[in-house]
RNA sequence: GGGCCCGUAGUAUAGCUUGGAUAUCACGGGGGCCUCCGGAGCCUCAGACCCGGGUUCGAAUCCCGGCGGGCCCGCCA
């Protein structure tokens, strides 16, 4: 307003005003008119309130889903090293790559998930090494670490994961177990691993994907690295490198390229892709692993933490090298962090296990379940807590963008009020309570747009209505967060309405609005399940 | 040293892509609400855009420079 304004000499109310006049009212835009320098254009509240309505109850669990289908995704994300359980730094990359799938499905894009499984480096190698040495014959340190931690019955995971913090130290001081390492390593890429190698690392997987299952992520594939390596596509991809315009070959007959043209930063432009003893490294695989997801896929996703950043431009340097003009697409998260100031490391022994906090907050939700509800089943109440306990969870990592760093504290994370998925839950709950007591539970809902007409009611009805674009952008610009966010606005709206206006108790409005309620109920529910968080009859 | 990301009330966050009206929401703090559809709730009060320049009629938003925090810079993955 103001820049037109300027060109045609005018103040801008006066052009406002102006403009105004040469406007007419359509069937959606009821009136118009001028606030100071800006034009206010009020919306056809029956017939928004009519479309909307109808939208939520016949289009039901796809409302807010594009029918259209578009390219076929591959949503690459976890992929954490096969090691030991899973640490909440870890399932940032998994709740957000989980959420991000079920936006892209919901808008209309066809996805597959992969889990990249790394049976191949050291890390892998290190695991293998310890386990396949009789117990008596562990060294003193790596025993004394693990003796009398164990739990009769649990997870394989936390069981074979446990040594490996002092193996990493262990190896730090003796070079010779570093050279057995290093044997296997090779022995890993030359095809010839021991034969429990591949078991190890699938056993401790399994165990990371049972807490995973937990929370509802469930991956379409998995994809072991070693696999490009023994298919020959890793050799293809090296020699394709041997080739690329800024290939280097180093004194003791390593391959590199030099990546400097591409914009990474100086003293890392130089990337080794084979040793001197030819074998390949991580990069040089990783684009094996990137052609083969373009042969099958239009679009690539990579979930990563920021760490891996740099990771993902060489990536795209080497793709370019060899002639590759298909790119993936990366959504890059910050770490979580532990409040004394470190990354989150297991390692370091600074790690909060999964496992560990689905477990407190499980429990805790048990005892508020307890708390409100003397006569339910055990089973009921063991239910509602896992549904409670982990939507929680998911809610608390998932609600903060991406690109922002994350401080874990317990108290957050295990906050059952505000802006938490429980809040987000128990709103459903109501939903469903108030059309249980109407007798509701089932469609139709015939309803009167006409008798919708208190601020409240419009305010939802505008919240509802808002769902499909939630929907579109979150999976557009990957900000899953936005799902969280919106989840909790319909849930505060819905709340504000149902202290507000009486249902049951209306006259007139009353088919009206158990049809308000059950579209609610509807788009919250769709909200919960795009969040990965257990829609609930009760709690 | 170089590169990337982040900086919004006591704490924690949304808004930034595409500049616009009184900056969202929660926790914590003050004050209220259960003979009434489920109080994991609702109403209400106080409280914030890191600093400095620039562009613009107008900047939390765009640009430049600081400061503070995180991450990366390996013939590891």
């Amino acid at each position: 307003m103001h820049r037109f304004a300027g060109k045609s000499g005018q103040t801008p109310a006066a052009f406002a005003e102006q403009l105004r006049a040469q406007l007419s009212t359509g069937p959606d835009v009821a009136q118009v008119h001028v606030v100071g320098a800006y034009l206010n254009f009020r919306a056809d509240i029956g017939r928004l309130t009519q479309r909307t309505l109808e939208a939520v109850l016949t289009r039901g669990d796809r409302y807010g889903s594009l029918e259209a289908l578009g390219r076929p995704a591959c949503v690459e994300h976890t992929s954490a090293n096969a090691t030991g359980p899973f640490h909440i730094g870890r399932v940032r990359n998994a709740i957000i790559g989980d959420t991000l799938a079920r936006a892209l499905r919901a808008a209309g894009t066809p996805v597959t998930t992969q889990y990249y499984v790394d049976d191949m480096g050291r890390q892998a190698a290190m695991i293998t090494w310890i386990w396949s040495m009789p117990r008596e014959q562990w060294p003193a340190e790596i025993r004394a670490a693990v003796d009398g931690q164990e739990v009769p019955g649990e997870k394989v995971d936390a069981h074979r994961g446990r040594p490996y913090p002092a193996v990493s130290a262990y190896l730090k001081s003796h070079p010779e177990a570093q050279a057995q390492v290093a044997a296997l390593v090779e022995q890993i890429e030359n095809g010839h691993a021991p034969s429990q190698h591949r078991a190890l690392t699938q056993a401790i997987l399994d165990g990371m994907l049972q807490s995973l299952a937990r929370l509802g992520i469930r991956f379409d594939e998995f994809v072991w690295e070693s696999d490009f390596l023994h298919d020959g596509s890793v050799e293809r991809v090296l020699d394709r490198l041997h080739h690329a315009p800024h290939a280097v070959r180093e004194a003791n007959g390593a391959w590199a390229v030099d990546t400097s043209t591409y914009g990474l930063p100086k003293e890392s432009t130089t990337v080794v892709v084979q040793r001197g003893n030819g074998t390949s490294l991580y990069v040089a695989r990783d684009v094996a692993y990137h052609l083969a997801k373009f042969a099958r896929f239009e679009r690539v996703v990579d979930v990563l933490g920021q760490d891996h950043r740099l990771h993902a431009l060489t990536l795209d340097a080497l793709l370019a090298e060899i002639g590759e003009s298909r790119r993936p697409e990366f959504v890059i998260y910050q770490d979580i962090t532990v409040p004394d100031g470190g990354r989150m490391s297991t390692r370091g022994g600074s790690a909060v296990w999964l496992d560990h906090l689905l477990a407190e907050a499980v429990e805790r939700a048990r005892r508020e379940v307890l708390a409100r509800h003397e006569d339910l089943e055990p089973s009921a109440v063991d239910a509602i807590a896992e549904a409670v306990g982990t939507g929680a969870v998911r809610y608390h990592i998932v609600r903060v963008a991406p690109e922002k760093p994350v401080v874990f504290r317990w108290e957050d994370a295990l906050s059952f009020e505000g802006r938490s998925g429980p809040f987000c839950q128990y709103s459903y709950v109501r939903a469903v309570a108030v059309l249980r007591k109407a007798e509701a539970t089932q469609g139709p809902y015939p309803f009167d747009a006409r008798t919708l007409h208190e601020a409240d009611e419009l305010e939802l009805i505008r919240t509802l209505a808002r769902f499909p674009r939630v929907v579109g952008s979150a999976a557009r610009r990957s900000h899953v967060h936005a799902l969280a966010g919106y989840a909790h606005d319909l849930a505060e709206q819905f709340n504000r309405f149902y202290h507000a206006v009486p249902v049951l108790r209306s006259e007139v409005e009353r088919p009206s609005r158990i049809a308000l309620v059950a579209a609610v109920r509807q788009t919250l529910g769709n909200t919960l399940d795009l969040l990965g968080i257990t829609r609930l009859e009760a709690m």
